[in-house]
DNA sequence: CTATATATGCTCTAGTTGAGCATTAATAAT
DNA sequence: ATTATTAATGCTCAACTAGAGCATATATAG
């Protein structure tokens, strides 16, 4: 789990990073753990080339070793090599000095969030660490209290007009001002933004400071791993819509609330719950147990469980392999920018 | 652009590779290299953690240097780790003698094909090193009369009953049998079940052979490298759908058949034309530039150019950020699996 | 027996998509 | 000139999809 090599200049590491995500009721949640800085941050550990065939093989040798889970999908989502992005701490457990951490980043899902009797980790909400990112009981009020005009200083705060007009449209882009609104998927995009605007903290300390740094109620994590996370969370939100991926994060069975519960959790603002259903139902992709669920604290709720054998069915014929029909969130901030 | 450190065991290289794509006429090209095996490889070089802040600028820096063009759109698509697919020839250009190599791809899109004065460099078809995936005149032929065969054979030869069956749910969803037919941005997957099922000839050179060896027209590529070109295939077809990343491609004006003659070269399928032109047309991604073209050979067609401004517009409120709406091709291989 | 909280069925309208007919405007071949 | 041939463009039509919301059914908690 170690690499043991004396490390001469231009060492080369690479780290394994975990996005271990889950749904609990209304919570998404990422296996996260504390770090040496104090801050949370992703499962990690060193590639280690002597023992590990494959980046995927590695990663669940060592999330295993570390959290005694047992991985299920498992997605690779991005290798981030950008200096000075890893916080200092970054250097890896073997202790190596290594000039350089390059970071793969994964994603995992977990079809709920079994309870972690380890020391210094737990599964935390990820809103915590986006608190901008969940639109479920309408517009964050961050957005339009903080990060909206501290864009805007950004923005204003740009040498020339070409730079400026750039970091606008970018902003346009990213929180969907004027155009379809805002997608929830752009997760990353918004991120990185706010990293490059000097708005999130981890940008003041990897000292790229350079917009209007801000006391926005921030929770930072460890090294590059907010970045990664944001990753994970628009890789799931976009790939709900064309892979039966869900389903990954739903026990055997569950009811249709259930399910939407879950899938709003994930993308971030609320479903229309006839729609909803009638989407899922021609979707062809789950079906009735015959069971009914009696915790609804209204009428029984039929239960159902996903269907991978759909082959059948006039649904299934087309709609299939893909995800499920969702909506668009049609609002933006309201603040203007 | 050299690592000249002594390699001790263990030691990791990190090289770049390029898929530099674009279109001509009906072509889809990628850039490619003679590699010292004689095959035809991406243009390649090692991630130098000295001088490199980034892979991206790492990249673009090599790839001028080596190719003398400079690019434009850059996106990260996969890092490949796996032990033993990258051919023995890949230890890379600065004769490391590395244990192992890790490949991040990346996918480059140019809009067009400058003519390349280098020695050992060219601008190929892609669909040379993927027949199987130009359906454009018909089901490619080698599909029904190789490829499906030797898939039904690996399914067969499986050892048991759980592995066949996996084997075959794999390739059905693949090669699009029995469900919403074929899914042109599987090009990685259907390019990995050829692999695993010891049909393409990396299979063969990498030791991995297992089913059938085939004697597929088959145009291997040197190392890892139709891995990398297969995933940049699947990635550009899919974000054809949702970004409007084609014209990234495209010269600054064209007409409406050159769009579509160029989509149609990536997706690999035909059109039809009326509704494309719609499709455009009510995307407001371009506009009418007032000239003709002459070059038709039948009446003059309007040229147009992507709008970058289009904040405006009914269809923009809604439509714009977004790629082009494509139909789905409707056929799947006729060979029974 | 009456709120309350969901679950579930259904309808209605506007918009989107897949196909294809018809017409227009160039060039190339009698 | 006339007549193919090749594309560019305009339009229509039916089937389907998606967004909203009304109406009912069936539990549990007073």
């Amino acid at each position: 789990m170690q690499i043991d090599v004396p490390s001469p200049a231009g060492h080369l590491v690479i780290g394994l990073n975990a996005v271990l995500a889950a749904v609990e009721g209304d919570h998404p949640l990422v296996l996260c753990a504390r770090a040496d800085d104090g801050l949370w941050g992703l499962p990690y550990g060193p590639f280690d080339p002597e023992s590990h065939r494959t980046f995927e093989l590695g990663l669940r040798a060592f999330v295993t070793e570390q959290t005694r889970m047992r991985l299920g999908y498992v997605e690779q989502l991005y290798t981030f090599g950008d200096k000075g992005r890893e916080a200092p701490s970054a250097v890896l457990r073997g202790g190596s000095t290594a000039d350089r951490v390059v970071s793969v980043g994964y994603l995992a899902l977990a079809p709920g969030a079994n309870p972690i009797e380890l020391e210094a980790t737990a599964w935390r909400n990820w809103y915590d660490h986006f608190p901008w990112e969940d639109w479920r009981k309408g517009e964050p009020s961050i957005l339009s209290a903080q990060i909206i005009p501290a864009l805007r200083d950004w923005i204003e705060s740009a040498e020339d007009a070409p730079l400026q007009r750039q970091r606008r449209d970018r902003v346009r882009l990213a929180f969907g001002f004027e155009t379809s609104g805002w997608e929830e998927e752009r997760t990353l995009d918004r991120y990185e933004l706010l990293y490059e605007a000097g708005i999130v903290a981890e940008a003041a300390r990897d000292g790229q400071i350079e917009g209007t740094p801000l006391q926005v109620a921030d929770a930072a994590m460890s090294s590059d791993h907010r970045r990664i996370l944001a990753t994970a969370i628009g890789r799931l939100r976009g790939k709900l819509r064309y892979r039966p991926i869900i389903f990954e994060m739903m026990p055997a069975s569950f009811t249709l609330l259930d399910l939407q519960r879950s899938v709003e959790a994930i993308i971030g603002f609320p479903l229309h719950k006839q729609n909803f259903r009638r989407g899922i139902d021609n979707s062809g992709l789950v079906h009735k147990t015959g069971n009914m669920s009696a915790e609804t604290g209204g009428r029984p709720a039929a239960l159902f469980t996903f269907d991978r054998s759909r082959t059948s069915g006039k649904a299934a014929q087309d709609r299939t392999i893909k995800g499920l029909t969702l909506p668009r969130l049609r609002l933006s901030p309201t603040e203007k920018l």
